[in-house]
DNA sequence: CAGTGGTCTAGACCACTGG
DNA sequence: CAGTGGTCTAGACCACTGC
């Protein structure tokens, strides 16, 4: 803990322990000092991974928000700028801050970033969804240690087709523990009209809030060549993706295959 | 123009409208409100680009700047947090705020994404830089199209070849304008010891600041594969670069081949 | 120790939204 | 019109760096 919230005129303040959400009570070393924002900006974390405010929701205004943490409003908007800035929230002038949602357009391409050769995003209209598998399985030791399990433990196991204008461009096996999906099947996901993510979202309260992709050509095999509708020895573009909950929280294990012959993968370089 | 700065208590307050880079006086219509931070932040920008401030170097602090600019200092904040944000400048508490450069170690892999399979960066060691050519050439349409140039302007063409462990991995074709890097040929090039971008940087004051990559899968034709020491269809990933300066202009297009069998490609989703 | 960026506050006013 | 986020100010104090 640290005393930056000592220099406040009054007694008004509240002890900043009782803010630092599981901060050491004078720790043995290195208290590893942390502004009240951050502290505030965890708190606002928590309550967003305990469900308090649903998605697409507005959460409390920045004044309430420094009531009810005893702070300025400063502070409470500094914390809500960086959640913000990590898509947690949306800020809307004049209307609040919402709690981020996979069903808003906008965020369709934040994690698929396979764009088409020509024209924009809007002239080849949506893909088409076809789901070829849907089956639980256990754990490889590969599958578990990247989405930290246990060898073993039960997993679903989904592989889908995506089109567009009715080419079949994107093979993607994905895996999922099977504990935070339970009730998902092949049913499920066919009757739902929406992006996977949103998805998980509304129907298993899991939200996917970063991801991290590794990215290598390969040729396909001759079974993903015909799910593809390819000949063979295409290469095509292999993307493992690690998609994170809160906290850090692996929660999904996808495999992608792309044909790159009408689309490419597009990646800003900041 | 408009009255942010209205509310100043005291006549103490510069016009705003002198603070505004080029903006209209009381236009015909939309001025398009601009808050005050953002005209010290294009202020701060341009001296950036006008290399008022060094590679390197620090820039005035804070109090400087507001008091030259006629703000207070948590409106220069705002501005240099967002040039911060957009690695143009980079901040260091107790020191300064400094010109980002492309010669320090961290911003290395913020262009090259391409990772070792298993191991650290460290594990690998640097890359090793081999220059096949660099001649002068006029720019294909293309070429002109993507760094905004007229058909068979003059620009330089560069190869290289990047290995890593002595295993040959990237083969580059670089197009650069002939204008702004006057003077670079090969000698030059292999004379350098550090990342091509910080050549650019110390020899030609001409500093990237930002790109955007397609990446496709591709299979490498017979001459590719025998500067990459591979064998024929191998798949490769291509990745075509276009890097900005300043003011969002295109000042270099890459094409890379990259090899994946021992490295990937990473990237982040946020 | 002085100088830098970093945090926090309190209060004012502006821009935008919707009833 | 009230309520929201967005901007701006002025001043205080903290954390870090280097002389």
């Amino acid at each position: 803990m640290n005393t930056a919230a000592s220099s406040r005129p009054s007694g008004t303040g509240v002890q900043a322990a009782s803010k630092a959400a599981g901060a050491p009570p004078s720790a043995s070393r290195a208290p590893a000092f942390s502004p009240l924002y951050q502290q505030i900006k965890a708190l606002i974390s928590q309550s967003l991974q305990a469900g308090e405010w649903k998605s697409g929701n507005a959460i409390p205004s920045e004044t309430e928000l420094a009531a009810r943490f005893q702070v300025s409003q400063g502070t409470v908007r500094k914390a809500i700028d960086e959640l913000a800035t990590e898509n947690l929230l949306i800020r809307r002038q004049g209307k609040g801050t919402f709690v981020a949602t996979h069903t808003e357009q906008q965020v369709q391409y934040r994690f698929l970033r396979l764009f088409p050769e020509q024209g924009d995003l809007g002239s080849q209209g949506p893909a088409q969804r076809q789901i070829v598998d849907c089956r639980r399985a256990r754990a490889s030791a590969q599958v578990a240690r990247k989405l930290q399990l246990r060898t073993g433990d039960a997993v679903l196991q989904i592989q889908r087709v995506l089109s567009y204008a009715d080419v079949p461009t994107i093979l993607e096996d994905i895996w999922l523990p099977a504990g935070p999906f339970k009730g998902l099947d092949i049913g499920r996901l066919q009757a739902y009209p929406g992006p996977m993510y949103a998805l998980f979202e509304s129907e298993f309260g899991m939200r996917m809030v970063r991801a991290q992709e590794e990215i290598r050509a390969v040729l396909g095999d001759e079974e993903e060549c015909k799910l593809l509708q390819t000949g063979p020895y295409v290469p095509l573009l292999s993307v493992e993706r690690i998609a994170f909950t809160y906290n850090d929280m692996p929660m999904e294990l996808r495999h992608g295959l792309y044909r790159t012959d009408r689309h490419h993968y597009r990646n800003e370089l900041g």
